[in-house]
DNA sequence: ATGGTTGAGGTTCAA
């Protein structure tokens, strides 16, 4: 089975990238973040077309929004409300009765790293805590799962173009990684994508579009990641995420990080 | 220190 979390900012505008995703990376579940589209208008016709029927999709009027797509049959779980708020950044399915696949959209956080003077890095910290006390439960109930998305956070030096220069830069604070381990330790996630690529090696999922050359420059961040838990590591085949794409004809500044299982 | 670009949806906000 093969899974895939991409940031597509805006599924209607690159519906031709996400068809082009299904023909060469042949995903089994495709996870999507920032599809920017109330589920009105989300465009399931074509995608249920291209062979992907089964949805569970969470959207809003023009920010954040998330779906999963499934060749497979999926059991919709809903969504959880963050932070109290009603703001589309979660979605789960039950996938093919084989495992709990959850679909996030961790907040950007602004500029300023000071959840003092910016809500919204207050509402980020708030976000992470949360991800932990819900990791937890999910933990006590037993069942295989995967946690996958934007969680816009670099954890690691190496998930950074520059550790030193991104200190103060939010996604690779002290404290937003900080938060972001402890999520990850409290669900007792393992990250399916460092387990394949070592965690020497530089790896990036995102690529700012303010860059004249995002390749030449090559100023990544790894801000996308696919969770699973430990019950599931013996069927992890590998892991690898689609550089490539970034330079696909009017790309997101997301690329999709794919997972495969077998079994 | 600052600017750089993109998307949604309207005459700006979020990333």
């Amino acid at each position: 089975m093969r899974i895939v979390t991409w940031n597509i900012n805006s599924v209607r505008l690159r519906l031709a990238s996400l068809e082009r995703l299904f023909a060469e990376a042949a995903p089994d579940v495709v996870c999507l973040q920032e599809t920017k589209t109330v589920d009105d208008s989300f465009p399931r016709g074509r995608i249920a077309e291209l062979g992907y029927p089964h949805m569970a999709i969470r959207g809003m009027k023009g920010y954040n929004g998330v779906a999963i797509l499934s060749r497979l049959p999926i059991e919709p779980l809903g969504g959880r409300n963050f932070c109290g708020r009603d703001d589309s950044r979660h979605i789960a399915a039950r996938i093919d009765g084989r495992l709990d696949l959850h679909c996030l959209y961790v907040p950007a956080g602004g500029d300023e790293p000071d959840p003092e003077v910016n809500e919204k890095f207050a509402h980020k910290l708030g976000f992470l805590d949360e991800m932990a006390e819900w990791g937890g439960e999910l933990r006590r109930g037993g069942r295989p799962a995967m946690a996958v998305g934007d969680f816009n956070v670099a954890p690691l030096e190496t998930d950074v173009w520059s550790h030193k220069q991104l200190l103060r830069i939010v996604s690779h604070t002290p404290i937003e990684v900080e938060k972001f381990t402890r999520a990850q330790t409290a669900g007792g996630w393992v990250d399916t994508t460092r387990h394949f690529i070592p965690p020497a090696e530089k790896l990036y999922s995102w690529w700012s579009y303010r860059s004249r050359d995002w390749d030449e420059a090559d100023r990544g961040r790894r801000l996308d990641h696919v969770w699973a838990t430990p019950d599931l590591v013996p069927a992890l085949l590998g892991a690898s995420i689609l550089r490539p794409v970034r330079g696909w004809e009017q790309p997101s500044d997301h690329v999709p990080v794919i997972v495969d299982l077998g079994g």
